[in-house]
DNA sequence: TCGGGATGTTGACGCTGTCAACACTGTGCT
DNA sequence: AGCACAGTGTTGACAGCGTCAACATCCCGA
């Protein structure tokens, strides 16, 4: 699983193959079957560790944040920003959904976790008053589609000159200056 | 290339086989390596398809309003966001950059024209004064990012109950009024 | 001691992308 | 008319892939 892992840093989706991943570990190439029923429930599983890990990184952000206001989720999405950029195929891998619904209920509490470590995020701090209150989800939609489209695009439309990903602190400020007034408290 | 569409409508990206286009025409298996030197160059034709398409309808949406203000950009999103919710496959494509930089121009100058239409747009309006002026490029980003990241969790993340593909225009309005006050004239 | 589960290996199958070699067909030039 | 040639299609072949069945180990508990 972890060289699924480094091939798909390395290569991209198309480098993991059941095969390749063998001749890294030094094992035949139907060893994998032995851990994993399928091709799929193996990238699934990888995807679901990469969840975990985002969540993980995203909470010690969280975590030294004692009072939970904007700056608070302009830290927490900028984790979230920093992963995507980071580890680019992995995070495509995560939100590719190229897994029938259902068929992976550990990727899908996986994924869940984040969503739901975002909503608690928010109702926290709208409880606490440091965030304007309102409909807690709507907050969400609009803080995580705008986050996931600018890592998307900058991932994926890097030559576009509209989109860079080398600064996307700096683009996450600019969407935080629109969006800030929107969630502080009034 | 039709064939290509339809399959990938059908099917999803897996179901894109240069085999099973030539079958789904009645040709033989190699008979598409005289239109197109790849798959790959297959897969970038239809994604520049694919944006062509976008770009002539949200043309026709824009075409409509005389003036354009922050309901006009609504519509011209709403339209990108109908494209996306209405062929997932086919969006996904377009914005999975599974294309080396520079291989293919063509698709390079079909995405450019969706985001020049996008530019273009915003700067009229900021022009005539029916939108706030201001860096037009970050306007830019913001919309087309929470689009983006709309569209693009509402179709990968489906199960998840905070996304549901079925009332997009529902949620680009919940994130148009967020985003509304920033855009509108002073 | 031994039976069985966990793990690994090899052989085999069909599918895929891709190329080379060959065949046909129409078009324009002499 | 005859002919070269570009465009298009076809078959054969190859390596790589996912996957399964059959077989081989190895180790742990009864």
């Amino acid at each position: 699983m972890q060289a699924a892992l480094d091939l798909l840093n390395e290569g991209g989706r198309g480098a993991v193959t059941l095969r390749a991943v063998a001749r890294r570990i030094g094992v035949s190439r139907s060893a994998p079957y032995r851990h994993f029923a399928d091709k799929q429930a193996l990238l699934a599983a990888c995807a679901a560790r990469g969840f975990d890990r985002l969540v993980a990184e995203a909470e010690a952000v969280v975590a030294t944040c004692d009072r939970c206001d904007v700056d608070t989720l302009r830290a927490l999405l900028g984790c979230y920003g920093r992963f995507g950029i980071a580890v680019p195929h992995l995070y495509r891998l995560m939100f590719a959904c190229e897994f029938r619904s259902g068929a992976y209920p550990e990727l899908e509490a996986a994924a869940g976790r984040v969503c739901r470590q975002l909503h608690e995020t928010v109702e926290r701090g709208q409880r606490a008053g440091t965030l304007r209150p309102g409909e807690t989800a709507d907050s969400v939609l609009l803080l995580w589609s705008s986050l996931h489209g600018l890592v998307s695009l900058c991932n994926d439309l890097a030559p576009n000159a509209v989109f860079d990903s080398s600064d996307l602190a700096c683009q996450l400020d600019r969407i935080f200056a629109v969006v800030r007034p929107a969630l502080a408290p009034p």
